[in-house]
RNA sequence: GCCGUGGUGGCGGAAUUGGUAGACGCGCAGGACUUAAAAUCCUGUGGUAGCAAUACCGUGCCGGUUCGAUUCCGGCCCUCGGCACCA
């Protein structure tokens, strides 16, 4: 008997598979369309690991069965290549990205050709493809022509070691840069930015309209960060007549409390602009104060102890509810960016404001209390909103007594009414930083003319081709590479003609995958008819990352494919990492909506349905870096187990959505059970006639567990009902029948498919003595067979134990037939005379007796 | 501080409309095969006591509901992830 030695056909069923075009996807066919998508790799100089091997070889399995189950599976992938993780390894070896991100594509490539991911070959992508970044460049000049791209002079996160601006989200909360891990500062900068906080409201409400795991769901909310609440205007005293307004309005989400303002907080931006109505005698402090905490930057002012600083300047206004007169204070943990940039200091219920007050001698006012609790010197607002109670307001007027939900509408309301109040929604999420100074990445397709202003490249002139620069480091001076290349900076003004100087800002990243999974879709297009081809079907590779590939000009892809969008989209599955959730996913959501409103997509989410997989840790249970010497390397793994185990182990080692440390040893144990398989299948068919009845049962269980687990994407159970049904074939004398053997090889193929490629192939050579003809078959592979049915009747009558027991304690058990299992009398006495039963019974008085049908009998004595 | 996850054998984990806790894998122990080792196969494997049948204990901690709780309720501790002066 041959042994198990995976390297001796898995690379063979590689190209067997592509060349025979067996996972090709279909537009408009008639079967049901599942479109399952993973982020596509960025292909650094790092190999692709075995984190990404979690997420293919686990969508790939669900991929398989739809498959074989009758769906038209669209399975694709690309290149997200353009950023910085690409430049920076170019910049270490010192060659020029667009050189080593080819390298790179063709090495990752492999790779997940090796693991034997079913992927439509043909609809590979590269974002640094000039006729995808065309698109992503007129995505861009729809964003302008709408008002949604701008440029503003704004405080931008700049990462000194990367020497690039970087948006809010690439800032994790220590003011780390999150791919390089370095500290950031904050500058002012002329910036693009896209105006995402316009469509806040919409990426929030539709949530609800889509399948999210809640983890996923509830950070895009709280990243949004919605919270309703009211303006209100304190009126300046002594100032009637100021032209600029009377009043200075606040916000604030706990009207309830208006009447414990005891004092109001502006922020020092805001103070800056009220210079006049300062008195002269707190003149000199106030702008010393002001001019410190903006010379803070903004990093100081959150990563700084939290002891609240700020002086009074002298301003005073009237609370107007209490009719009170209160100073207003400039302090730097107001945020200029957020509400008004004025808030008013409730100091009986925040703890902020308490903490303040208590500093500077503030009032303290309680405007709520709890029901029981008489004396309190302050009651946190928080509780008050979770209080399960009453909470009543005092010393509010004539809304003493009330409670505090009560009197917040009663109170919005009259505002409302006089004038001065009204009802506002803030929220977290802020416009989006576009503009990065990098050389690797699209160019933002406009220009500045002195003449005309910013003029937009027009469309026919797309793409804007990242020029070939020598010097491609980031210079540090808060410019683009592309700044020095002044051949291709200077240039003419489509509008008047005059001289005019191209935008040397490039896009971030995040900008190529905002609609990548539209461009898998992008088909049948002359300008596919480019590059190499791909294979027998004729189609080819339509991106190929090359900077000099020419581009013709062409119409709008996006019209022109919108049957095959209203086909295709949604994606049906989308899975990722955790740490996309804040980022790419509410980017790509933003301009999905977008290209919705501008009519060319057919839905107003792309995504249906969106899971997250666990990360995966070193053997050590620490996280996977080159320091830490911990990093598992698939292709090391593939070599010494095979493709098959490596996928098994992916898919065994824990709950799909749970990070998990990597362990040698459990890849050791999916080894063992796939050669397992291989010797009980290789064995002759002599001892393959027929398989016993309570293996056909186990056969039967395990064909719906298995299918079953792989819809709840419970991978790591599929494959153990397997190992236990391998468990019981071992012990039984028959085995499995031919017939029942290609059932199981069946349920195995989307976990292992070379393996059971390998046996059902040599088990259809035996039975039909032909040689595999894969040109002339239109079902010639085990992955384009039936997923097996399997008989119901079988897994129903099985006898079921019924468990017997006494004060619901366990003492024994006795076995049932399908029509027994139900029959309470039955069932009682012979739990009853029970021996071991008995015992406990006797000479006891039974109360109650408890009967679960199937399940057990409970006697309570 | 806030939001969210999770806490089960020596280890990864399984089982929740409340119903035999520990499937499957790893590890470990014993046995078979072998001159020997590796590999493979078989058997056992939560803890305590016992030769054994068996009994008691056992799902982070404390309490509650129930005939019965890993599962539900109340309170607390810890891990990991996210956010963080957001009014």
């Amino acid at each position: 008997m041959e042994k198990y030695n995976p390297s001796e056909f898995e690379s063979k069923w590689v190209k067997v598979w592509d060349e025979a075009g067996i996972y090709k996807a279909k537009d408009f066919d008639s079967k049901p369309k599942k479109y399952i998508l993973f982020e596509f790799p960025y292909p650094s100089g790092e190999r692709l690991h075995v984190g990404h091997g979690r997420s293919y070889t686990a969508l790939d399995a669900m991929a398989r069965k739809y498959r074989m189950q009758g769906y038209n599976v669209l399975l694709p992938i690309g290149w997200d290549a353009f950023g910085l993780p690409a430049e920076n390894y170019a910049i270490k070896m010192g060659v020029n990205p667009a050189v080593t991100t080819k390298e790179n594509v063709a090495n990752a490539k492999a790779q997940v050709k090796s693991w034997g991911v079913s992927i439509d070959w043909d609809r590979e992508i590269n974002t640094t493809d000039p006729k995808y970044y065309k698109w992503t460049q007129w995505i861009f000049l729809k964003l302008l022509e709408k008002g949604l791209a701008y440029q503003s002079e704004v405080a931008v996160n700049w990462c000194p070691f990367c020497k690039t601006n970087l948006a809010d989200e690439e800032v994790l909360a220590d003011g780390t840069h999150e791919r390089c891990s370095n500290q950031t500062e904050r500058r002012m900068q002329k910036q693009w930015v896209l105006k995402i906080t316009a469509y806040a409201e919409r990426l929030l409400e539709d949530l609800k309209t889509v399948n999210y795991l809640p983890k996923i769901r509830i950070q895009q909310e709280n990243w949004i960060g919605k919270s309703e609440g009211v303006h209100l205007k304190f009126e300046l005293k002594g100032h009637p007549e100021r032209s600029e307004g009377s009043s200075l309005t606040v916000f604030t989400t706990a009207i309830d409390t208006v009447f414990g303002a005891t004092f109001m907080v502006i922020a020092p931006e805001y103070a800056q602009n009220l210079h006049e109505l300062i008195p002269a005698n707190s003149q000199k402090t106030v702008t010393e104060y002001i001019k410190n905490a903006l010379k803070k930057s903004e990093l100081e002012r959150q990563t700084q102890d939290k002891t609240k600083t700020g002086v009074d300047t002298g301003i005073k206004v009237i609370n107007p509810l209490s009719g009170k007169e209160i100073p207003v204070f400039v302090a730097d943990y107001v945020l200029s960016n957020y509400g008004t940039g004025a808030v008013m200091g409730v100091p009986g219920h925040d703890t902020r404001d308490f903490e303040f007050a208590q500093k500077y001698s503030l009032p303290v006012i309680i405007v709520i209390k709890p029901e029981e609790n008489e004396v309190i010197d302050f009651w946190d607002y928080n509780k008050i909103k979770e209080y399960r109670g009453k909470s009543i307001l005092i010393n509010s007027g004539k809304y003493d007594g009330m409670t505090a939900k009560e009197a917040k509408e009663k109170l919005v309301n009259e505002l409302v009414e006089k004038g001065i109040g009204e009802k506002t929604v803030n929220f977290h999420l802020r416009d989006w930083v576009f503009s990065r100074q990098h050389y690797w990445g699209e160019p933002i397709p406009v220009l500045h003319c002195p003449k005309c202003g910013i003029v937009p490249i027009p469309e026919d002139q797309l793409p804007v081709k990242l020029p070939y620069v020598e010097k491609y480091q980031p210079t540090g001076t808060g410019e683009s590479p592309l700044a020095q290349m002044t051949d291709w900076v200077n240039t003419t003004c489509p509008k008047c003609g005059g001289p005019a100087k191209r935008e040397t800002d490039t896009m971030p990243n995040w900008a190529g995958s905002n609609w990548y999974f539209l461009g898998y879709l992008i088909t049948g297009h002359p300008e596919r008819s480019e590059g190499s081809s791909s294979g027998v079907s004729g189609r080819t590779v339509w991106y190929i990352p090359s900077l000099d590939s020419s581009v013709s000009p062409q119409n709008d892809i996006f019209s022109e494919n919108k049957d095959i969008f209203e086909y295709w989209m949604p994606v049906d599955l989308y899975n990722g990492g955790m740490e996309h959730t804040t980022l790419h996913l509410l980017y790509s959501r933003f301009i999905y909506k977008f290209l919705y409103d501008i009519g060319v997509v057919p839905t107003s989410e792309p995504y249906a349905r969106r899971t997250s997989h666990g990360m995966v840790l070193g053997p050590n249970g620490e996280k996977m870096s080159k320091s830490r010497g911990n990093v598992i390397n698939p292709d090391e793994t593939i070599k010494a187990y095979g493709s098959d185990t490596f996928r098994l182990y992916e898919s065994f080692m824990g709950p799909f959505d749970q990070t998990i440390a990597w362990s040698e040893e459990g890849v050791e144990g999916c080894y063992r059970f796939l050669r397992r398989v291989w010797v009980l299948a290789s064995q002759g068919d002599a001892l393959r006639n027929q398989t016993s009845q309570s293996l056909k049962r186990a056969l039967a269980k395990t064909i719906k567990k298995v299918g079953e687990d792989i819809d709840k994407m419970k991978f790591n159970t599929a494959v153990a009902a397997m190992m236990e049904l391998v468990n019981a074939w071992t012990a039984d004398k028959n085995g499995l029948s031919n017939e029942d053997l290609k059932k199981f090889l069946l349920i195995l193929a989307p976990f292992a498919p070379f393996i059971t490629e390998e046996l059902w192939q040599r088990d259809v050579e035996s039975l039909n003595s032909g040689n595999l003809d894969v040109k002339n078959s239109n079902r010639w592979s085990i992955h384009q067979q039936s997923w097996p049915k399997f008989d119901p009747k079988l897994i129903e009558d099985e006898e079921t134990i019924i468990v017997i027991q006494v004060n619901g304690k366990v003492r024994s058990q006795i076995r049932a037939g399908s029509k027994m299992r139900e029959a309470r009398s039955e069932i009682e006495a012979l739990a009853k005379s029970n021996d071991r039963v008995l015992k406990y019974l006797e000479g006891k008085e039974i109360k109650k007796v408890i009967f679960v049908p199937g399940k057990l009998i409970n006697f309570v004595i």
